[in-house]
DNA sequence: TATCTATTGTGTGCAACTTACACATTAAAT
DNA sequence: ATTTAATGTGTAAGTTGCACACAATAGATA
């Protein structure tokens, strides 16, 4: 199978998708050090930007978004979840997807067209434990990798604004979103989740006082000791007990001031 | 101008619209005893509905609400917000808004049809002063009133979970919502703040404790009393000092637990 | 083997806040 | 003048947040 006819088929007859409706997804890992967001290079013009996709006709806008989602990563049911919908007039600025006069560009004049019209995009947030994701770029795309939060690239459209909006909701939402259970390993020590926290929140916490809450709240188990560290006590593992983890998720969970 | 070229004028050209987006405004206004929401009743079939409207192609969508809103409300810039969006593939379910049959129906064939296709929805928030609001019913519609919340009739298609979904924002954003601002009219007593707190969040709270909390907080400047009451101690009347009031919004305001 | 180092786990005291309830105040009715 | 019913404020016990102290310990060092 040749590249023109992987590209038909993936993409499909685009009559199948809703006009002018797209879904974009901020989807956040982390790999026990910082916050990462996970982020498509385009091959036409080198852009970066956030993964997405259209809507086919017959299906819901959850499941179109969750479908992007394995596309991308290989997960199959993370933490995902509408959070703001952008359909501003100007929002896909003069940025063309597509250059008709590169070969690329002339081979899916169709598709530019219908790229042209206004779009309304569903803005999906999802928690993913990276250590277990496989990123694979799109056909038209050259990369899709894991970048540091701190130094997320200019991306086309206003893929940076619906990036921010996403942390700013993950913010305000801490203490309602499953942020350890999604991010984490099975099994992390206290230090681990107090940085992530800390990540999120953009301050320092009291290290004492965070361990204290956390167990408090009594939705973790303590498992046996990790003897790899170095010249130091060794810390405990720890893991989410779901049910417990579950029951408290709606009253909110966690380290909030 | 007969009824025609008015149902003509107001719709317009169908074309001029996005094809499969609409707006939904779930409308909450407090009468000093009891959560409202406005809505509005189909000349065809009865149905109720929440007020709402499309979104012309060269508007944008924030825009689009505001001017739905004002419309039913007559209110120019009230408190508005995207809160949700409602694409479900069966979301619409077999409820024409228009029967063929009937004079009305017939009349409005081309009209009947574009309604046909799959709608996404954009569900917004808006908080509104009651008493300074004048609901008009649109063209199509018998009447456009306040109904209390704990007396919502059957809405059409998803509208009772739009509401509920709305109803569910209020309660969780409490404290970053202009709850108070938006709801109460200029002068208010104690009373009725505290009233429309236990309204909303459907639990009684201490009379003394939220009133100390509130005055704590800063935002409310004390007037004269209000003597018209009854056999017992007048109150005052507060009103929300806006500038103190938005400056504390970010960081939350009220009665949260 | 004894000591040192760096990090983890827990304790303590104080201030702030929450919660429940008591008591004083007062406009109007009697 | 007294009563009534609601408002405005006080107070005490319990809880939580916050800062920091101290004990415990795996491995490094000698």
């Amino acid at each position: 199978m040749d590249d023109n006819e992987k590209y038909g088929e993936w993409f499909g007859d685009l009559s199948s998708f809703l006009p002018g409706v797209s879904i974009d997804c901020v989807i956040i890992g982390f790999d026990l050090n910082e916050l990462n967001i996970l982020l498509l290079k385009w091959k036409e013009g080198g852009h970066w930007m956030l993964p997405g996709g259209f809507v086919h006709k017959d299906e819901d806008m959850d499941h179109a978004a969750s479908r992007i989602l394995e596309e991308r990563t290989g997960i199959r049911l993370p933490y995902l979840k509408q959070f703001h919908t952008f359909g501003d007039l100007d929002r896909r600025a003069n940025v063309p997807l597509f250059n008709p006069v590169t070969p690329l560009g002339a081979q899916f004049k169709e598709m530019f067209d219908w790229l042209e019209q206004r779009f309304i995009s569903l803005g999906y947030l999802s928690l993913v434990d990276m250590r277990s994701s496989v990123p694979a770029p799109d056909l038209l795309s050259e990369t899709c990798i894991w970048k540091p939060l701190k130094s997320i690239p200019d991306l086309i459209y206003d893929h940076n604004l619906i990036a921010n909006k996403a942390l700013e909701q993950i913010r305000n939402q801490i203490n309602y979103l499953p942020i350890g259970i999604s991010l984490l390993p099975e099994k992390f020590t206290m230090k681990q989740l107090q940085i992530l926290y800390e990540e999120i929140l953009q301050k320092k916490v009291d290290r004492a006082n965070f361990q204290k809450k956390m167990l408090k709240l009594g939705f973790l188990d303590r498992h046996e000791k990790q003897l790899t560290g170095g010249a130091h006590k060794a810390p405990f593992l720890y893991a989410f007990n779901r049910e417990k983890y579950n029951l408290l998720l709606e009253k909110g969970i966690g380290y909030m001031s």
